[in-house]
DNA sequence: TGTACATCAGTGAACGCGCGTTCACTGATGTAC
DNA sequence: TGTACATCAGTGAACGCGCGTTCACTGATGTAC
C-alpha cells in the first residue's frame, strides 16, 4: 500500500476531496464559526495553506461540502423513488429516509442553520449559497414530478414548492429542536406531517 | 422639558429601558454577531460600559430584548382572542396579526434564527434562551386553551404542542425566506398554512 | 534517457484587526448624624 | 439645613486573543529539447 506515483491533478483532486471530508465531519462537530481552518487541515492531513490552494476561502469550503452533501441527497431520493411502488408507499419512504438521516447526523441541520443565517447576512456568498441550494430544490422537484407521472397523481402546487415545503417543514423542525432535542413529540411530528403532505397532494385521486 | 432630579433606581431602570431599546434596533439591522456593543450603547446615548452595568454580557442583553418582545406579543395575541367572535375569525386575524408583524420586521426572524444557533451551540446561554422560549410557548399556549374554552372548540394535539407547531411553521417560512424574500409564493404560505390549521384543530365540530 | 528550467500544490510563519471584556476612576445620589 | 463619608451607575481607555488571511518559500511534477 505504498502511494503509488500520482500527476499534480490527481494529488490535488484527492487532497480536495479529503479536506471536504475533514471539512464536513469538523463543521458538524464544531459548529461552522467554531470550526477552524487550522483544525479541518489538520483532521485532512494538511495545513492551512492547503485549503486555500483549493477553496477561495472558508465560506467557499463549506458551500463545496454543502454542494456535495446535496448530490449525494438527490442519488438517495432518486434510489427511493425507483424503489417504491406506490406513492404512499414512497413518501412513506421519504419521510422514513430524512427522519433516519436526521438520527444518524443531528447536528447537520442547525449546521445548515447557522450557516444559512451567516450567508444571508454576506452579499457575495448569499448568492452562492442561494445557487447551491435552487439547484438542489429543483433537483428534488424533478424528482417529485418523476413521481408523479409515474403513480398517475396530481398536485396541488407544483413540484418546485413541494419541495421547498418539505424542507420548510424540516427546517421548522430543526430550529425547534436546536434548544432541546427531546422538544418535539412523535405525536406532533406525525400530526405536522400528515396534515401536510395530505394538504399538497390530491392522494384521493381526484385528478380536479 | 428640562431634566427632571430621578432617584439612582429611576435613572437605572432608565438607562436599561434605552439599551434595550437600541439593542432591539442595532440587533435587527445588523443581525447578533456584527452588533457591536459601542454601537448599541452610542445609539442609546450611553457607553459600552452602561451595558456591563445593566447586563452580565452581550448574551444577556439580547436575551432581555428577546424577553421583552415576546412580553408584547402575548399582549397582542391575548388582545386578538379577546375581540375575536368566531374560531375562524380569531385564528384568521393571528394570521394576519403574523403577516404583518413580519412584514413590519422582516428582519426579526432571522435574527432570532441567527440566535438560536449562536444560543445552542454555548452552554449556559442555551439554557437562559430555553427558559425564556419555552415560558413564550406555555404563554401562547395558555392563550389558545382559552381560546378554545371560550369557543367551545377541542384540538387534536395539547395547546403546547399546537403554540409549537405554529413556531416550527414561523420559522421554517422564515428560514426558507432567508435567502431570497419572494421565494415564497403566497398560494404556498396559504396552502401550507391551511393544511396546518385543518390538521390541528377539529374545526368540523366533532368532539370526538 | 537525460538535462535545465518552469510550474504550482502545499508549507509554515507572521500579520492584523475587530470587538467583547475588564478596570481604575468620577461625580452625582444616598445615608448618617 | 448642613457636613462628611459611602455607594455605585456610567465613563473611557486599554487589553487580549482567536483565527482568517497573506505570502515568501520549497520540492516534487511537468515540459522542452
Amino acid at each position: 500500500m505504498v502511494a503509488t506515483r500520482q500527476t499534480r491533478e490527481e494529488r490535488k483532486a484527492r487532497t480536495r476531496a479529503d479536506l471536504l471530508v475533514a471539512g464536513r465531519q469538523v463543521f458538524l462537530e464544531r459548529g461552522f464559526h467554531r470550526a477552524t481552518l487550522d483544525e479541518i487541515a489538520e483532521a485532512a492531513g494538511y495545513t492551512k495553506g492547503a485549503v486555500y490552494s483549493n477553496f477561495a476561502d472558508k465560506d467557499a469550503l463549506f458551500v463545496a461540502v454543502l454542494d456535495a452533501h446535496y448530490a449525494s441527497r438527490i442519488e438517495a431520493y432518486r434510489g427511493i423513488m425507483l424503489e417504491g411502488e406506490t406513492i404512499e408507499q414512497t413518501l412513506r419512504a421519504v419521510s422514513r429516509f430524512m427522519a433516519e438521516a436526521d438520527a444518524r447526523e443531528p447536528r447537520w441541520l442547525p449546521l445548515l442553520s447557522e450557516f444559512t443565517a451567516h450567508a444571508a447576512r454576506h452579499e457575495p456568498l448569499r448568492d452562492s449559497y442561494k445557487r447551491v441550494r435552487e439547484g438542489f430544490l429543483e433537483a428534488v422537484a424533478d424528482v417529485i414530478a418523476d413521481l408523479g407521472e409515474r403513480q398517475g397523481v396530481t398536485y396541488r402546487v407544483t413540484p418546485l414548492e413541494i419541495a421547498r415545503a418539505s424542507s420548510i417543514l424540516v427546517r421548522g423542525f430543526s430550529a425547534e429542536r436546536q434548544v432541546d432535542p427531546d422538544i418535539i413529540s412523535p405525536a406532533l411530528f406525525e400530526e405536522l406531517n400528515t396534515a401536510f403532505m395530505l394538504g399538497l397532494t390530491n392522494l384521493e385521486g381526484s385528478t380536479t
